[in-house]
RNA sequence: GGACGCAUAGCUCAGCCCGGUUAGAGCGCUUGCCUCACAUGCAAGAGGUCCCUGGUUCGAGUCCAGGUGCGUCCA
């Protein structure tokens, strides 16, 4: 078989992930035993498109699944969406909007069947972006929230909770979106930094006795003022508290209270209180028992409470009550201010609290397990720092307000009768009414968090609340990958909800991503436009680059910064391994399918070098994987097929090749193999251009038992027995920087790449290095391109008319060319010599300390010692070299 | 206001947990090569007060404290 010229990332791309799909190689079998690793996705919005945070976390996830796969787990990985209730409805608003329409006028059956359709058309996107990306998920177990399953699992949920009292109905203050019409949860809530005013209002006493003047970022919720407070311990407002205002615009007559939790810096020191419409207001006047007045409808609009402003919008009513205060001689002053303020994370709207009626969830017992999940390790977050975040959310969580008022999603499984009030909540409708037997019951309108659906995903996807096979088999799930900006959403979510309906923590590990930004560390925005589109990546620098980028920059605790150039770098990578695979191919041509194994005694060292040095990346690889080490995992296996495999023995192979007889035979046998485990370890990050090439190569290899595709291949173990040993092991490194040595001399000397030169070499008896040297000089020869490699005695007379480089543990020459300028030779001498010297002037200063002597182990000592005689051997072959070139030279 | 993360080559980052090699990689840059797998390449090279101050130590890029700058989360 033979391999195009270039790798056409595209074809690889579709044909391969098909033909994995189709041969079932992701479907999970649960009445498989052996050991287990499960993961679920973290569900993206149905309505969603990919972006470089599922992208990289995608990848992880894949890197592990498939390297578990190879290992021969039994191998797990639900795909699925959940139903995003509010982002959702948003976009199909948009689109009825487009024709003029809104969801009041289609009506609630209408429009939910409308955001049906929108599901179809547009919900499988993202997922096809996924397996774009090369998504090895178990595409036959797709999961949505609102599937018929996963809807059973949330009223059920929802019924029991109820039942233990651990949901209950409350009307209270909640973030309200105006624009959405829905009650939405504290982290839904985004705070941001607005430059506004502080207006200085005077509210006079009911006595007509003068005034006091209060300040408020707000001047439009005056209208519903219950009270204006003051701090007990401010000796100002003493003698007023008890007194009573007229509050104007209004006229209604309210008391000044005095509370502790008012800020004496802040404007007066004197506020207006607001128990509506303010989450602080709310709290105190609950404590005074102060009247609750709300001016708002659920579109933001000032209501009747209002009075005359009724109608307006929250903005034209700010202006138009400062205006009259201003004209009735009551403001007294506005100054800039800047607070934050709260807004719909959906659709960026002011959020305002409003009095309401709502679901809630008692959080606190189920959060006091999910944190001694945690605190005894039975869930593990990676970084461990991120566990940080998590307990302090948990620690201060508040009740969960779970209805949402919307007409997509989980419609709350609650009833009332409509003859005699009565409350139910039941897993289906009542036929009557529990207490009257009416018959008339409706069900609530409202429907639930969407979180509070995906909570339930790590079980639900498996068949929860049945005893399914998938649950015992594998749940609790491996691991759970996903974003910090997540931890709350679904990791706290989940935890307290595995922990309460299953007993057990619904994943071991729990791995937080980096975050993905721009080239110039900016966070990727919608509104900064510095979103890089995954897909416009792949096209252009295909999958596998893709995918090695992220792993490459995925390190613990650090943002990842993803620049183009090194989406290049990337790419280039799986160019070098296609031309490598094309030069192994190249060589096969006439050997045996499936290559013999040769022994090792038969090896050449090179052979054994390269099969060491597999073992060790395998083993770097491995290590690095199973802590969630990316970046190293991808570096090792990088260094080891380019810096190693390609640099190196496949340099060395080539005269092997060349040769026929038993050292082809090794040499072809080794390269198979190489470039097998290679492409095997290779593949959990570059799953294309590895599945590509391999099948060119698998009928070269002989292995019991092995499949037909490599994504199912035995991810590579490292060789029973060190294939080096002994003084070998450090033989080619020897025989390297002896190469790279001679490599330097030359381009000082100025040869031409193709010109061959002469070239000694002497060896400190004492450095061990002689030994080896007749089974690497061929090596070094080739590489250096020499035509001659003499061993010479070190304190001997060195080689006439040649440049010289010191090694650690010898001296390299190599002659000169004719003509050539020895000045040059000599100030690189002269340079290395000052740098060597420059090294041993601090290891003296070390040496010279009497403390160094008398408390450093000796062992430390000897070691360091050892390091001071070999530079000061460097100094003295430098020292000789210089001399002999201002002879030679003259 | 509280908390966390980061600061090492022109750029993007490893190394720090566990102190002691002559501090590394990729990209970029310079020079020479189209050498029979690969110019998406090969060979060679230049480039670093390891943010600042202090402390611990025989010894600090690495440990501790304070500071500065950048980023993020929570209130």
């Amino acid at each position: 078989m033979e391999l195009a010229k270039t790798f056409d990332s595209k074809s690889a791309e579709e044909k391969w992930f098909q033909r994995w799909i189709d041969l079932g190689y992701f479907k999970a079998d649960p009445s498989r035993g052996g050991k287990v690793f499960s993961i679920v996705i973290p569900p993206p919005n149905v309505t969603g498109q990919l972006h470089l945070g599922h992208a990289l976390n995608v990848t992880l996830q894949d890197i592990i699944v498939r390297t578990r796969r190879m290992q021969g787990y039994n191998t797990l990985w639900v795909p699925g969406t959940d139903h995003a209730g509010i982002a959702t409805q948003n976009a199909v608003e948009k689109d009825l909007a487009r024709e003029g329409k809104t969801r009041h006028l289609l009506g609630r059956e209408k429009f939910v069947e409308r955001v049906w359709q929108w599901k179809e058309t547009y919900g499988g996107r993202i997922l096809n972006q996924l397996r774009r990306l090369g998504a090895s998920c178990d595409w036959s177990r797709e999961r949505f929230t609102l599937d018929p399953g996963l809807s059973r699992a949330v009223v059920e949920v929802f019924v029991r909770l109820y039942r233990e009292n651990l949901i209950y109905k409350d009307r209270r203050l909640i973030n309200w979106c105006p624009r959405c019409e829905t009650a939405l949860s504290d982290l839904e809530v985004d705070h941001k930094e607005t430059r506004g005013h502080l207006y200085y209002i005077r509210y006079p006493f009911a006595d007509g006795s003068g005034a006091i003047t209060v300040a408020t970022t707000r001047p439009e919720t005056m209208l519903g003022d219950t009270a204006v407070a003051v701090n007990p311990a401010d000796a100002r407002f003493s003698s007023i508290v008890g007194r009573k205002l007229k509050l104007p615009l209004v006229g209604r007559e309210i008391p000044i209270i005095a509370d502790a939790a008012v800020e004496r810096e802040f404007g007066t020191g004197a506020v207006k209180i607001t128990p509506a419409h303010d989450f602080n207001d709310f709290e105190m006047g609950r404590r005074h028992g102060l009247e609750q007045v709300s001016v708002m409808d659920t579109r933001g609009l000032m209501n009747e409470a209002a009075g005359a402003y009724r109608g307006m919008d929250r903005d034209s009513c700010r202006k138009k009550v400062v205006a009259d205060l201003e004209a009735q001689g009551l403001l007294e002053k506005i100054e800039p201010h800047t607070h934050a303020v709260g807004t719909c994370s959906r659709c960026d709207t002011v959020v305002e609290p409003m009095l309401s009626e709502q679901w809630y969830v008692r959080v606190k017992s189920l959060a006091e397990k999910a944190i001694a999940a945690v605190r005894d390790g039975r869930t593990r977050f990676v970084p461990k720092f991120w566990e940080n975040t998590y307990f302090n959310w948990m620690e201060n969580i508040h009740d969960w307000c779970i209805s949402r008022q919307l007409w997509w999603g989980h419609r709350i499984p609650a009833y009332r009768c409509d003859r005699c009030n009565h409350l139910m909540v039941a897993a289906s409708r009542p036929e009557r009414c529990e207490e009257c037997s009416g018959t008339d019951i409706v069900q609530d309108e409202d429907v639930l968090d969407t979180w509070f659906s995906s909570g339930l995903w790590p079980f639900s996807t498996l068949g929860w609340p049945d005893q399914t096979p998938e649950l015992a088999r594998y749940y609790p799930t491996s691991l759970l990958i996903t974003g910090f900006d997540i931890i709350f959403f679904w990791v706290a979510r989940m935890m307290m909800m595995g922990l309460k309906f299953t007993d057990e923590v619904p994943f071991r590990d729990v791995y937080i991503t980096p975050l993905v930004r721009d080239k110039y560390g900016k966070k990727m925005t919608k509104s900064r436009g510095n979103v890089v589109d995954p897909l416009d990546l792949m096209d252009r620098y295909g999958t596998d680059a893709l995918r090695l980028t992220l792993a490459q920059l995925s390190v613990q605790g650090r943002d990842v910064i993803l620049s183009e150039d090194r989406l290049a770098a990337s790419r280039a990578f799986a160019n070098k391994i296609w031309n490598a695979a094309r030069f192994v191919l190249m060589n096969l041509e006439g050997a045996e399918a499936s290559v013999k194994a040769v022994e090792t005694a038969k090896l050449s060292l090179a052979d054994r070098w390269i099969l060491s040095r597999l073992d060790r990346a395998t083993r770097e690889i491995t290590a690095a994987i199973d802590a969630y080490e990316f970046n190293i995992a991808s570096m090792a296996v990088y260094q080891f097929a380019w810096h190693e495999f390609c640099d190196w023995y496949i340099e060395l192979s080539k005269d092997a090749l060349k040769a026929g007889g038993e050292a082809q035979a090794a040499a072809r046998w080794v390269l198979v193999r190489c470039l097998d485990r290679m492409l095997r370890l290779l593949h959990p990050f570059m799953p294309f251009v590895t599945e590509e090439i391999w099948q060119t190569i698998r009928p070269y290899i002989r292995e019991l038992g092995l499949g037909e595709h490599l994504v199912v291949a035995k991810f590579p173990e490292p060789s029973a027995a060190e294939p080096l040993a002994g003084e070998e092991s450090i033989a080619m490194d020897r025989c390297i920087e002896a190469t790279v040595a001679v490599n330097r001399l030359r381009a000082l000397l100025g040869f031409h790449p193709g010109q061959r030169a002469k070239a000694f070499i002497g060896f400190r008896s004492e450095a061990g290095a002689e030994a080896t040297f007749a089974a690497w000089r061929p090596y070094a020869m080739m590489l250096g391109k020499l035509e001659s490699f003499e061993h010479i005695e070190l304190n001997g007379k060195p080689p006439a008319r040649s440049a010289s480089d010191a090694l650690k543990w010898g001296q390299v020459w190599v002659e000169a060319p004719a003509g050539f300028d020895f000045d040059k030779a000599g100030q690189e001498l002269a340079r290395k010599r000052a740098e060597v010297q420059k090294y041993i002037e601090q290891h003296e200063a070390r040496w010279n300390n009497p403390e160094f002597r008398a408390k450093v182990p000796q062992e430390k000592q000897d070691e360091m010692h050892e390091r001071f005689l070999d530079l000061s051997a460097q100094r003295d072959m430098l020292d000789g070299q210089l001399r002999q070139l201002e002879r030679s030279g003259s």
